[in-house]
DNA sequence: CGGCATCCCCTCGGATACTG
DNA sequence: CAGTATCCGAGGGGATGCCG
């Protein structure tokens, strides 16, 4: 069978890291073990409840773990599992292609849109 | 700077692969060159929206291309760019590395179900 | 500090019907 | 054949407020 990408089952990861935060979430965690403010601060624009929500995906994944040390005030520690370290190095691939064709990209765009422009110009504007 | 895995940037191509149907048309595409209608009966569950949703992104992003010929019925082919092909290269890592940890995955899922169970037991059901 | 609960909006995507 | 248009429900995710 082997199909060189994405069957069914490819879908299940992008279902665990393609959402809006794992992903980055995973690559902060992979500098080091954090505690959750810590995370919050670095991680821009992300809400205390969709950070919460992610580590919890991420846990229950069993890629990030999460330490409770009962103390006051309480201090929690996440950190990536030797699994979540694999596929940060995973991801690293589609990251590294990213950095390297973002401009490509939006030129595209550019291009494209331009072009769906001049078609709607050329058959007289509604 | 250089962050190794997903900065703000990594996001970007999430956003264009990670959504439900990208990656598996993307996929598909990659072994050849193929017709709106090849595509549909190849991609299960798809419906005729989405996959022409998809392919207009992936078009734009300069990631398939579109050809038209002008002949009736309407024939219309679709294959992968060359920065096409390079980001199936990419995703496979992702995917090779899902198939080689779903289990894992959904043993630590099953496990912190388990989990979740037993603490709300123990403090009394509500 | 590190959450959980609630409200609410908005996007994604499925179903269906119509067209060149 | 290869779309476009419209409607609609589910859920992702932001803002806010309360709690141990």
């Amino acid at each position: 069978m082997e199909h060189t990408v994405a069957g069914c089952r490819a879908r299940e990861i992008l279902d665990r890291i393609g959402d809006k935060w794992s992903l980055q979430v995973i690559a902060v965690l992979g500098e080091r073990t954090k505690r959750f403010t810590e995370l919050k601060r670095e991680i821009d624009g992300i809400s205390q409840r969709m950070l919460t929500v992610t580590l919890r995906g991420l846990e229950r994944d069993g890629i990030a773990t999460r330490t409770v040390y009962p103390v006051v005030p309480p201090r929690v520690e996440y950190s990536l599992t030797p699994m979540g370290a694999t596929l940060m190095d995973a991801a690293s691939t589609l990251v590294v292609w990213a950095e390297r064709h973002l401009e490509e990209i939006d030129a595209a765009r550019t291009d494209y849109d331009a072009r769906q422009n001049d078609v709607r110009d050329e058959d007289g504007r509604r």
